[in-house]
DNA sequence: CTGAAAGCGCTTACAG
DNA sequence: CTGAAAGCGCTTACAG
């Protein structure tokens, strides 16, 4: 136990009552002005600071917002995660919260368990970042307070969520390749693989409808085998003249084999990635790719969860951010030639 | 204001009191066993949760640390903070403890300002990631808590702080090439630029001395100007037979210096790095380095701080936190030639 | 084995 | 403009 300053020795001090010390602090109404300034200075020189714990007895709010990651997602190296908590913890500042971060470990998600930050009543809503089974889902939606994914939805679950819009970044970086005077492009990933792989594609897909370019099978790049691993990357017999990557890495592989081939990157071959993580300036040139908005995520997120917590009953449903495309040097304007 | 369900109402619901659910519920002496299950038991199904701020203003804890890292440190593609931060936060689980992010904003920085998580009493204590100016340091220490500093110290403070051993990571390193049979080892860094770089260079240095091999202001190769703007790599005239890299990123460097100019690794030269991040294994072959041990330093943060909140005038002092190497295929072993 | 009383630090009516 | 009283949810003595 602390030996802590409160408002009553303040009080005490100053010969007033603790209720008087509480509004002066509080900026409150009813107190003289020149009592409150003598209140704040003697605060002040007695290192007076601000019990959080009484307020949150008294509203019945925490004042805190957990961010819960699951465990599978906590050995990796990109730390994409992370990096969203990090903006959200920024977010929360405006709004006078904080961050408490909780990994969902993986006993608790096989097992069903709350999150520990729910069962403590630490927290005044949750955000899910990551994926989490089915089951666990459930449970997120039998708890009792706000709650929203992140970076992941599930199609029969009700919970807000807020995720990436892979289709959009994919059809825009695309329309962008058609504006340069391509015409063959293929895209390369396993749309099988992940659903961000499949939206991406899809939105490669939509850029080639929309201007009357058939989808060629030949041009569908395999890139990784069923359990993830990259394999290498067969060329078609006649080279489209550009590349739509589904990341940034996979970009970094098709480099990779372009080069052993002899060709040249973009006089020969035009590419595009996705992600704008450290794989696009590892490359030369440096690769044209779609920035995940973490800011605007993480931004949003906030702003979602503090409606829910003024109003519980709202709902936003499944909104999606936008990335934006950073333009460099790996994409080159073509000569009209149709 | 939640409506949340209290002790009170289960011991309505039950017909006891509130202090009889108290016991119950925190498994204390003096409740019958099969009261304390009925409690229990009705405790589920009416989904009752603790409520942690009653506990936190009656023992005057929080059963939360704060996490600091100054606002400088965010933007980096590099998170090891995140990952460090993260680690701790696994940690604190054991303590039933959380860990709350508080990223330093500049403007407090400069103005002085105690962490808002300080002035609003929300945590037990806290733990400083990075580096902070000299004068926010004076600030750190008068604050009336538990602190730390982690990957990082100041010569003239008093705060207990955690760091990595890259004077013995370097030391080891060097060792190691020695022990393949190499002789003529060159350091790569600019040794005035930063302090890990230099006690690297130290450690390296050591490790020469001991093994009766004399320095060569030749074979300590310049990475980067004052600015820290990687520089072209100058290669000393007699090629020595192993680079020790201050990091993995210029052990990539040095890779492509190399093979630009038709050398082979390791065949014909031995090169290792530190950090064991993403350039490691960008490399062909993969990089003979030294991994940081973040489970440790947080591991070893926590402990310390939980230490220090159960007595207050706990030290600890500067701790080391070693690394470990982590062979890989850069190095080749030479024959016995001397 | 069970519970009435007091208190943690603060705020919200309400009375003066 | 100022303060006594009550209460937020829980726990700690202490009495029975």
């Amino acid at each position: 136990m602390r030996s802590n300053i409160t408002m009553k020795d303040i009080a005490d001090k100053v010969g007033v009552s603790s209720v008087t010390v509480s509004k002066a602090l509080n900026d409150k109404e009813g107190v003289s002005d020149s009592l409150k300034l003598k209140i704040k200075k003697i605060a002040g020189e007695m290192g007076y600071r601000y019990n959080s714990a009484a307020k949150s007895i008294k509203e019945g709010l925490s004042y805190n917002i957990g961010v819960m990651i699951p465990q599978r997602f906590t050995g990796m190296n990109d730390s994409f995660y992370l990096r969203v908590y990090q903006q959200i913890s920024l977010h929360l500042e405006h709004y006078g919260y904080f961050g408490i971060l909780n990994v969902l470990s993986n006993e608790d998600e096989e097992q069903l368990s709350f999150p520990r930050v729910y069962n403590e009543n630490k927290v005044d809503g949750i955000i899910i970042l990551g994926q989490v089974s089915k089951e666990y889902i459930n449970i997120v939606q039998t708890m009792n307070l706000p709650k929203l994914f992140l970076d992941f939805y599930d199609e029969h679950a009700e919970i807000d969520s807020i995720i990436q819009d892979n289709f959009y970044g994919a059809y825009e970086l695309t329309n962008y390749l058609i504006a340069m005077g391509h015409r063959e492009i293929a895209y390369v990933g396993n749309i099988y693989s992940t659903s961000s792989i499949q939206d991406r594609f899809l939105g490669y897909y939509k850029s080639l409808l929309e201007h009357g370019l058939a989808f060629q099978e030949r041009l569908l790049l395999n890139d990784r085998d069923e359990r993830g691993r990259y394999i290498e990357i067969k060329l078609p017999e006649k080279m489209p003249t550009a590349f739509v990557c589904n990341c940034d890495q996979v970009a970094y592989n098709v480099y990779e084999r372009l080069t052993e081939l002899g060709y040249q990157i973009p006089s020969d071959c035009s590419v595009v990635g996705f992600d704008n993580d450290i794989y696009a300036t590892l490359v030369s040139p440096h690769l044209t790719t779609v920035e995940v908005d973490i800011d605007q995520m993480a931004r949003t997120a906030v702003k979602f969860i503090m409606e829910k917590i003024a109003n519980p009953s709202r709902r936003n449903g499944r909104v999606l951010v936008q990335g934006k495309i950073i333009y460099r040097d790996s994409v080159q304007r073509l000569e009209a030639s149709n």
